[in-house]
DNA sequence: CGTCGATTTGAGTTAGCTCAAAAGAGGTGG
DNA sequence: CCACCTCTTTTGAGCTAACTCAAATCGACG
């Protein structure tokens, strides 16, 4: 399941995130400056990519797996703060050590950029600036959603908000259609799921086989997870069933 | 106590977050255009100045007062997503309308400027681009530092966090002497702090009150909250005791 | 002085945590 | 192909931090 670096196409005009990665907005003149200073990185599952506090000389587009922002405090409880699926944008403009540890969830591929001649490109290039900003704005009101979740939301109900997000995310991946019935491959050990919900692992395994027996969703292996009616699931989470805001 | 329109000066050159906000960066003939299109808006403490779901036309800065971003799920239960003081920002250029309730804390003056023609000058105007930018990133930051209060710490941390984000705030404003001893302004009551710390309001006035018994915190009256020292408002706050994150 | 909202304090309940053990699920090597 | 080992997940039992419901106190203002 490794992708090798040998299989990812060095050209942009090819790449798989192309339109919705920082460089979505690039002409091909842009995207020429950009290869320049771009080179592909891989990680296995499990690898950290970053340390928080480490010197970070690049910033980077997840191109394929996911990979976790998490924090830590000094007695070890740690809580994830960002999710990074493809096309999300890794690392600061303008700040030269990381500020979270940065971990490969799964096999990834990450796209790095050069830090400083990007910062340059960001100040000289609108369509970067304008993308990266509103990336950034999309995070902002993902951490903000998360916000609720972590502070208001049961047990239950943060679980079945992560799988909604995951749902929603990949939605509007292969997207379109929108099925009543729908499969996802689940990235996250339950540990992972704890991590992101501010729960016990325990209690993500509890929580999960609850919603098994109550038939909102059905465990195919460990990684793939069938969720027979998407608007139940919605249900679960608490949130409006209209599934979340437009922009 | 209340700011009345008519005492705030209209021009920007003399205005209390000019070098703050997201006209940070401005030129004079930059700040000529903002004038152009702004405009002053003052709300009592209490009253909501959005509705999640309006229509907003505009964007904005706080220039004096406090603001509250909330989230409130269909049975009420509520979550504070961010703390709005003098200088932030209010608003999302490219969305017409709001995600979450705007409300006064306290008394409020905001600077507003009309939306179409504010995109208009983000996008032409890099000075403003760039600093929008880079509060959105300070913005996420605090976002996620609030995801780990939310998830993984105890009431009385959360407590301490609170009393510990403002202290800084308010250090980086009459910024320089790192004093061991700061009086802070608490401008929130008990159920926004607990909106803010996903706690009940009987939650927060008990560890209130056990930090006040322990001599963390000393009130003075009900919005005076003085600080013997602040080393052991941090430790409290689990975080580390070199007080957070260089950029 | 009385009223109304905010805050504090009390008493009992419970969701989620901790500690502990059992059951799976892959891998590896004989 | 099976036995063994390790890592993940599930399940159980008891505990506790924070919640809920309720009442008392405080403080500002007319």
């Amino acid at each position: 399941m490794t992708v090798s670096l040998a299989s990812i196409n060095q050209d942009c005009v090819d790449c798989p995130i192309r339109h919705r990665a920082v460089c979505a907005r690039c002409d091909s003149e842009e995207l020429e400056r950009l290869e320049e200073i771009k080179y592909y990185r891989s990680f296995e599952a499990g690898q950290t990519v970053v340390w928080s506090g480490d010197k970070m000389d690049f910033v980077a587009s997840v191109v394929s797996g996911v990979a976790s922002l998490t924090q830590t405090m000094e007695d070890g409880r740690r809580q994830m703060v960002g999710l990074l699926l493809p096309s999300d944008f890794v690392g600061r403009p303008g700040r030269d050590h990381a500020h979270y540890d940065v971990v490969a969830t799964t096999d990834l591929v990450m796209c790095c950029f050069r830090k400083r001649p990007f910062e340059r490109l960001v100040d000289e290039t609108p369509h970067i600036a304008g993308r990266l900003l509103q990336m950034t704005l999309d995070e902002l009101d993902a951490a903000r959603e998360w916000m609720l979740v972590l502070g208001r939301k049961t047990a239950r109900e943060k679980i079945a908000s992560l799988l909604a997000i995951i749902v929603r995310r990949d939605a509007s991946l292969h997207f379109g259609e929108a099925k009543s019935e729908v499969t996802i491959d689940l990235p996250l050990t339950r540990e992972a799921m704890s991590d992101y919900l501010g729960l016990t692992l325990e209690t993500v395994s509890r929580q999960m086989s609850a919603l098994k027996r109550d038939g909102v969703i059905v465990l195919d292996g460990k990684r793939k997870v069938v969720v027979p009616d998407v608007d139940r699931l919605m249900e679960e989470a608490g949130d409006d069933s209209d599934g979340g805001v437009l922009s």
